[in-house]
DNA sequence: ACTAGACCTCC
DNA sequence: GAGGTCTAG
């Protein structure tokens, strides 16, 4: 076991499934709440401890596959600064309390941005269950001292296997976006990865060039995994929070992307941090 | 630029 | 109806 050092309190709890990211599993482990993830190829396993990360599996972690955990974590986020951004705002300063210590999380652009697509006109529950078979599907299957677990399938598997394979999944007509943008990342060669800390502008123009990928699923991606925490995804929730609190109730039809660009302005660099604060809190009240 | 409808499947 | 996107007009 090694506790890992973060900046700021951590909430693993709301931060593994507050809906950022579909790969987490609670795990019973030595009759304690645990929580399992395979990260570049390695399974991973931690658990709450006091305020902190307690990095359980693997056993003898290396200097390497703990900073691999740690970049996923975003353990260095400065979370008193982001609180601390927007000190009037009442509704925020009572979710920041409520839910202190939430992370995003650092995410692999592919996993992160497939699961996207997949959630469109979708719920949370289907999107885990699709993902897992989705995983389950392939013969992606390593083992370590605790057993066998699958990685995430890569493009070209996804190509090999066809865009019948995820139908026959349950996948319905996301299966065709997600098999054509597989098809568009081999056949143009495109490296999700260089797309971190890009910014924002040129990352949602690039992005919203896949097939299913529209305004909302490319603020995710950029914001679970390519570092753009600027970005503001706009979905039935965020859009419900921000009419209640932000514009008095009103009724007015107003496009997503222009809310989205409006509230940018509005919360600043850190707007994406703020955003998962607003989804979360909305979503559990 | 902006707005309706269709779209797969499952709870 | 569900954490949208695409297409047509």
């Amino acid at each position: 076991m090694m506790i890992l050092k973060s900046k700021s309190k951590y909430d693993l709890e709301s931060t593994l499934y507050s809906g950022q990211c579909f790969l987490w599993n609670p795990i019973l482990s030595d009759n304690l709440q645990a929580h399992e993830i395979v990260l570049g190829g390695t399974r991973f396993r931690v658990q709450q401890l006091s305020d902190k990360i307690d990095a359980i599996y693997p056993l003898n972690i290396t200097q390497n596959q703990s900073l691999i955990l740690q970049n996923h974590l975003r353990v260095d986020d400065d979370l008193g600064y982001i609180y601390q951004s927007i000190e009037s705002d009442k509704y925020l300063l009572s979710s920041f309390k409520k839910f202190e210590g939430l992370h995003l999380l650092r995410q692999d652009p592919w996993e992160c941005l497939v699961t996207f697509i997949c959630s469109s006109n979708n719920n949370m529950k289907r999107i885990k269950l699709m993902l897992n078979k989705l995983i389950n599907s392939f013969d992606n299957t390593h083992t370590d001292s605790l057993g066998e677990y699958k990685t995430f399938p890569t493009p070209d598997q996804i190509i090999e296997a066809g865009e019948e394979h995820l139908r026959s999944l349950g996948f319905g007509y996301r299966a065709k976006y997600i098999f054509e943008t597989s098809r568009i990342i081999l056949y143009e060669n495109i490296d999700l990865l260089k797309l971190r800390s890009q910014n924002y502008d040129d990352n949602l123009e690039q992005l919203t060039m896949f097939p299913g990928v529209g305004d909302k699923v490319a603020n995710c991606v950029m914001l679970f995994s390519l570092d753009n925490l600027n970005a503001f995804p706009v979905d039935v929730w965020i859009n419900r929070v921000l009419r209640e609190i932000y514009l008095n109730d009103s009724k007015n039809k107003i496009a997503d992307s222009r809310l989205r660009s409006h509230f940018q302005s509005y919360f600043g660099e850190y707007s994406g941090y703020i955003n998962h604060y607003l989804f979360h809190s909305r979503r559990n009240d």
